[in-house]
DNA sequence: GACTATGTGTACTAAGTAGTACATGATACA
DNA sequence: TGTATCATGTACTACTTAGTACACATAGTC
């Protein structure tokens, strides 16, 4: 783990916790259902970053995106990979082909997806 | 694991033995690199499947799609992950826009990408 | 100055992952 | 009839995952 996951998480957390004095380690730890010191040791690197169920907890808390927590974290949601399991071949070469386009490009696809043309 | 991963294997396996007689438990085992009696264990489902370097070795030695093995052991492929993990969003958007959608819509925006038009 | 909350260090654990090592009994063949 | 091959059963292990439980030192506060 390249240890962003719990840099991010702290910096997080302590930007909320400028405005909210409910966002400290122990309050946060016991809001996701961690104990404190768990909390503390994954914001440190100490520890490799928490359950996928944790994570989303976290990300929620913490008002993240929950699939890009699970990044940083070296981690993708298991939805996405229930529906790539589901069909192999067709995910796997679709993600293939649009790994190396670029940003704008996957989005503008997912936009014409969503607007029903196909 | 649904156990459909090591009938499936054992299924391959035997057929290709008809034919050749290289394709024993052993053998099989000895080229992808386990014990036969893991061999054994996880064709009869023992054992949940093994890793995804070992399930990629088996994929090709029985002319299978490591896809469609991986799916089958309840995995997705780490460099597909890996394409997810990169840019989250996204694909988290992407994927959960197409996963109600059918195969042949799917396959034709791999179609259509891959011929250049984006 | 006792009380409370905070972050953290130490020690431990239960379950899962990914196999190996070796022994056994059956079968084939020469 | 020995020997080589086959599939499989039993036992064990090292590593990882995902945490808990509790003690500790510090800082604010009533």
């Amino acid at each position: 783990m390249p240890k962003g996951f719990g840099d991010f998480v702290r910096k997080c957390r302590e930007e909320l916790r400028e405005q909210d004095e409910r966002y400290s380690v122990r309050q946060v730890a016991q809001r996701i259902g961690v104990e404190p010191s768990f909390l503390s040791k994954v914001e440190r690197g100490d520890v490799p970053p928490p359950s996928e169920a944790k994570i989303v907890a976290l990300a929620r808390e913490l008002g993240q995106d929950p699939d890009v927590l699970l990044a940083l974290a070296g981690k993708v949601s298991s939805d996405l990979q229930d529906a790539i399991r589901r069909r192999p071949e067709v995910f796997a070469s679709l993600i293939r082909e649009l790994r190396r386009m670029p940003d704008h490009a996957v989005l503008r696809l997912v936009r014409e997806v969503r607007d029903g043309k196909w």
